[in-house]
DNA sequence: CAATTTTGTTTGTTATAACGAACTTGTCGC
DNA sequence: GCGACAAGTTCGTTATAACAAACAAAATTG
């Protein structure tokens, strides 16, 4: 291994490092967020606390099956542990006029995009109005993903993968959103409905 | 330990052993989709091939450095390297008469449960109608958890913590409901409102 | 304030992850 | 068929992850 190889090493080394730092962060925070100790959070996940403590404290470089472990106890994705962090304003206000609007191909739908830029990788609210022979289609969305469609007003069908579900007021479908899907108004009246997108495999455990 | 405890042992193992399991497959499978030898993805990756084949045939732990490794010789997040299998579609339609109701204590406020029931312990989805003076007086919720307000019709004012906003047709609120919060239609008219309470610590990142 | 409890860190031991080398199996060319 | 080489698996050794217990510091209680 010449200088270019130990370059390499270098850097592969900084990379696990920082990716483990991360871990330990973001065990830590969630731990505090749910008033756990270290003992409790040990019961909880089975790992002892002297290893969530190095771990916290980016002194160890944890196995799958403890990072599995604590993810679970923490009620997270194992995904979602390994992810970054930020921080949160208390109130947070957004005006009819900065809602984003989204329209279907035909004109005939419109998204309002109501769901918070906080959550948008893993949860997504739209409020929709399909106006009569409006036609929404989707591509497929993250692999797991859940679609929950509730009607207010009118009658919306719903088609993927070949099977169709026509959902009237008052009431919610929920479907796979993780290939192409269908939204039609097929009736004579425009429609209403609430969206929301649950992108995360996780929702499926 | 108990009985419930060693059973709860059982599933962290199986858990953590499907899901390296599934990390093994994936490995193989793109090592393959670039046709890579043990041996070069090793050379690539800095991980022995002797562990390659190990974590490929699903022997071994793996730590979360390896696994790095392993995601950035193959050009892959390490989301991506661990992500799960896929699962059967499904279309779940809940009707009105279904749909749970609850009422505020004034019996002003009405709320239709639409979210799903799978992810109640960190989603929370609903309708929500306010006659006019109606208050809809909560409790908190588990710490960390964020509400979003979108209001369709009329105006609503949000308390939390002593801080009031109001929230008009077409504008979306979130706030802290992780202590007591109160959602009142001072207003004339009914309103109308779209609630999500997202309940998950994990909002916080 | 002192005593007790809780919380997080340190320590010594055990189990196992990761390593490199040797071995086995499979493939290819002659 | 044989020899050479590539590819994957096994094996023995080393380093370290994970454990439980002990310890120190911080927090709580009366």
């Amino acid at each position: 291994m010449g200088v270019e190889g130990r370059e390499k090493q270098k850097l592969l080394e900084a990379g696990a490092q920082a990716l483990s730092g991360q871990l330990g962060q973001t065990v830590q925070r969630l731990r505090k967020a749910y008033n756990l100790s270290l003992s409790e959070l040990s019961q909880q996940s089975g790992v002892a606390k002297s290893i969530i403590s190095q771990i916290e404290r980016n002194e160890t470089n944890p196995t799958l099956a403890t990072i599995w472990r604590l993810a679970q106890a923490l009620d997270v994705s194992i995904e979602r542990v390994l992810q970054t962090a930020e921080d949160e304003p208390f109130l947070e206000k957004t005006s009819r006029t900065d809602t984003p609007i989204l329209l279907s191909d035909d004109g005939k739908c419109r998204l309002e995009i109501i769901g918070w830029i906080k959550t948008v990788d893993w949860l997504q609210c739209y409020e929709l109005s399909a106006d009569a022979g409006g036609v929404l289609a989707s591509e497929a969305h993250q692999r797991g993903s859940v679609e929950c469609l509730s009607v207010r007003a009118g009658v919306l069908e719903v088609e993927v993968a070949g099977v169709k579900e026509s959902v009237k007021a008052g009431e919610t479908l929920r479907y796979r959103c993780d290939r192409p899907h269908i939204i039609r108004n097929s009736g004579a009246l425009p429609a209403q409905a609430n969206m929301v997108c649950i992108l995360k495999a996780a929702v499926m455990e």
